[in-house]
DNA sequence: GTATCATCTGAACATATGCTCATATACACA
DNA sequence: TGTGTATATGAGCATATGTTCAGATGATAC
């Protein structure tokens, strides 16, 4: 099988369509922000993490209030909770040895609610 | 350790909150409708998929355009492309031999658009 | 200081995922 | 019909992912 960049074996579509190629090329984004919009596409792409954020876009709630809601661990909700973090997609608040939870900023609820629509349509 | 679903042995906040859990419980989305969200949001959530979406929404392409563009084999294009359309992401024409894929509708730039407001600010 | 609570972290494991290879299908034209 | 092109599909494999377990960390009350 030829190496996937070497055009010569490649269809004739390939040469025919060269300038679409082109274009997708200039318009790309860039590498860095692909990586970054993957992982909050996937962040969001768990049933786990999903209703950890379905539920915070309600109301706030702390470590074990989610494990109790989720049927999980806290040890899973937390592993869960740092990726979230790291994301910017949650935030928390220290309350006593308490630390609650809430959505970070609107994007996630403006996300599902697109989301939403497209798979109910 | 305890199972995570027998609340005697959760820590007193579980007790404390437990209203807090109630009412998520209430609000969750249908076990069906958060399935269908994970998997639209994993579809978004890998780097190879998130490519051929962006470049679709610039122009419609062919598989072998794609695998050109990505650098990747027709093959690995193909399956991404698959499980794509069964998400109703991306939509396709057939011109002869050739099929030429696009954007199903408006959600994924919709979806792109709020993604990079996240990241970006 | 010690004890306790809530949360976090790292390692390990089972499962899921994306790619490649080989093969099959669908279409166009002779 | 037969040949060539473009795409689709299934199996196999290496890697990534989510959860659990065991133990560590940080805050609070005594």
């Amino acid at each position: 099988m030829a190496s996937p960049t070497d055009s010569a074996d490649r269809c004739r579509c390939r040469i025919i369509h060269a300038e679409r190629v082109a274009g997708a090329r200039r318009k790309a984004l860039p590498e860095k922000e692909t990586a970054q919009l993957a992982q909050v596409f996937k962040a969001l792409g768990d049933p786990t993490r999903l209703k950890v954020l379905w539920a915070l876009a309600n109301d706030e709630m702390c470590v074990c209030d989610l494990a109790a809601f989720l049927e999980l661990t806290e040890s899973a909700v937390s592993h869960q909770l740092r990726l979230l973090r790291q994301l910017r997609l949650v935030a928390n608040r220290r309350c006593g040895p308490v630390l609650y939870y809430r959505l970070d900023d609107a994007h996630v609820q403006r996300l599902f609610r697109t989301a939403l629509e497209h798979i109910r349509e």
